[in-house]
DNA sequence: GCTCGAATTGGACTGAGTCCAGTGTGACTC
DNA sequence: GAGTCACACTGGACTCAGTCCAATTCGAGC
């Protein structure tokens, strides 16, 4: 993680206790956390840290392309610190659970180009839903 | 579209006019309207139509699986009348535009079972991001 | 035509996320 | 070590999508 920290420094961050905070959060694998969650966590390292401080540090970890954002259909975004090793995601339709998974084959090269619209397409994801081994025996 | 209505009828829906009229505007191709734009659309056939009343109407045909919610990334949800035939979506990342697409392969079975976690994995969702032709212009 | 339960209404409410003006503070320079 | 200043942070108000609910309306079976 401190790795992550180096880039950021690197990119001309300037390092703010607020921006470590996060991203110590932002730590380890399977980690799916919403916006308001990890502002919880911050909160409990640095109780003065306000949900904007929050917001706008997820949002540059994004399109610094340190962070992923996923979808799932529930209400609040998701943010997915393991962006440097491609992967999907396999949700849990009735808790919301989330593991990072990585499908065999490449579904790129599945769309052809008469499927393509013009598009200039740069990445896909796939998204599998099903039933977690708790919710399945509840 | 009046197969949907029919559909319908034969589920032991009330027809009313609202009903008809979400269903009506909720026809054709490649069609992904966000809540508010079918409510517009449908305040246009019938004024009184209520923002509740579409919402509840929608939500009673994704759960009829006459239609299908896309949550692209962007805030608001979009209902998908295509529900009958499988199919993915393309987006472009800047203006939001979607198409439906049918990449060959299996995605499904590109999942070992290593990777499932013990989930009972029931359905697979391919977003295919990039830019448009009309945004790769301008 | 009557009846009754299902559907609709609209307005208040919630939750997630954004915006902004004022204040604070890293880090560079000397 | 102190001074500077642009960038970062704060917190409160705001927006936007969606939900809830009590009162009312209305479709369809008799």
């Amino acid at each position: 993680m401190s790795d992550l920290l180096e880039r950021l420094r690197g990119r001309g961050w300037r390092m703010t206790a607020q921006r470590r905070v996060v991203a110590e959060v932002l730590d380890g694998d399977h980690v799916h956390l919403t916006a308001d969650e990890v502002h919880a966590r911050a909160v409990a390292k640095l109780p003065e840290i306000s949900r904007a401080t929050v917001y706008n540090t997820l949002g540059e970890l994004v399109t610094l392309g340190e962070v992923l954002e996923v979808a799932t259909d529930k209400r609040a975004k998701r943010y997915d610190p393991n962006a440097h090793r491609p992967h999907h995601h396999l949700v849990c339709a009735q808790c919301g659970a989330i593991r990072d998974v990585h499908p065999t084959g490449n579904p790129m090269a599945d769309l052809p180009d008469s499927e393509r619209f013009g598009f200039t397409v740069s990445d896909v994801e796939v998204t599998y839903r099903g039933v977690c081994p708790n919710c399945a025996a509840a």
